[in-house]
DNA sequence: CGAGTATTTGAAGATCATCAACTGTCGTGG
DNA sequence: CCACGACAGTTGATGATCTTCAAATACTCG
């Protein structure tokens, strides 16, 4: 079985030897809407990639609080890090297919396909930059201006498609509004506000629970 | 000449023989306090290791709005993006010294010394999750809360010293207040409350202006 | 249709921001 | 060596934004 996100992830170097050592030793995986693939604190050897769904990833404080640090899309990876504990819980949006890739075993073939590595550290770098952005966001930014910069980042990573009229953007969410709250360091009310705030200003022309639309 | 940072970075993992190489390529700089290395949106090919020193990465809003995004310290580095330009301005919080490394360097001795992509991968992974971490810092503490976690980390960083009663940890600041709540997404003001507060609370032993004293 | 959950809306309160004034510190030069 | 100026940092009073608690409404699924 081929993954249609093969030439936009670490696949894509390798060489058709390579390829059929892959196909034996991968997993396709389903991981039902709601259920974590990778917990924080729990150990994990292998890389994942998104074939298809979403998935957020979480931290919590001790006291139980909540952030999401990411949401992750058709052709993402996570769980890199080739060694101990996992950082933070990864769980699906929606049911999901992901390929599994022992670490173990990418270090094997990449001796043959360089490449591997290549991608890991541009895509390491790609993620810390989304951090980053993050970070100005929860940094800097006013909560309408995070509704609005959510909103565009989502359309990028996702891919908006034009609504019926042909006048505005749709944004599909696959996610619930804590799960956006959490992202956004605001709380339920104040996300729903900010949206109501946009839309009333013209900036947002529909506000749906699974799909918002863009003026313009 | 030699690093003392050596073992904790890229040059750790070089053979002797790219030793050599390394000490004709690479190129020790000196950084005075305040003055850029790297600057965001400006094209980037080289990889800097801290020797010795301290520096700050911010990122600007259009309007102005600055956010410090990290500080790093001896041993850490940054400008790991192989290509096109930087996504964050990267200043010296002292005179520093830093070890400039070109990517296209890099890449051609990492055919003999493939451990190099290891580090950097994990290095970059390291990274990811201290980002995280700040995400979970601005998205979800109070203020005295963001205040707390930075003092640990800078004392985690560059290590904290007993003070002259032996009562105390002194934490070295080598950044400025403003800094400081840039970092923490708070004003300059909330940030000298905080200080203040928690000083009365007992938990910090003293404020000064290039260090502070945790108590226990 | 109806129960349960997700989301929105309302009113009151807390935290942090803003504006302004004050204090402390450091380096310079008389 | 002390006085001064400039800048860094602190403190005070007021206000805005976001949170909290509470209740209403909308949506989904069996």
């Amino acid at each position: 079985m081929l993954c249609d996100v093969r030439e936009r992830s670490i696949c894509a170097d390798l060489s058709a030897r390579d390829m059929e050592q892959v196909e034996r030793i991968m997993a396709h995986r389903t991981v039902p809407q709601n259920k974590a693939i990778l917990k924080e604190g729990e150990p994990n050897d292998c890389l994942y990639v998104i074939v298809s769904g979403s998935f957020r990833l979480t931290k919590y404080l001790e006291d139980g609080r909540r952030q999401v640090t990411g949401f992750l899309f058709k052709g993402d990876f996570f769980g890199v890090r080739a060694c101990d504990e996992s950082a933070y819980t990864a769980e699906a949006l929606e049911d999901s297919l992901v390929c599994r890739f022992p670490h173990a075993f990418l270090e094997e073939i990449s001796t043959a396909s360089p490449g591997i590595k290549d991608r890991l550290i541009a895509r390491g770098q790609t993620e810390y930059h989304k951090a980053q952005d993050h970070i100005v966001l929860l940094g800097k930014k006013s909560a309408e201006e995070r509704v609005l910069s959510f909103i565009e980042l989502v359309g990028k990573s996702v891919g908006a498609t034009a609504d019926e009229d042909g006048e505005g953007r749709v944004i599909p969410l696959s996610m619930p509004r804590q799960d956006i709250a959490d992202y956004l360091g605001l709380r339920l009310e104040t996300l729903s506000r900010s949206l109501a705030s946009l839309k009333k200003k013209g900036v947002l022309r529909d506000i749906g629970r699974k799909s918002l639309v863009l003026s313009g």
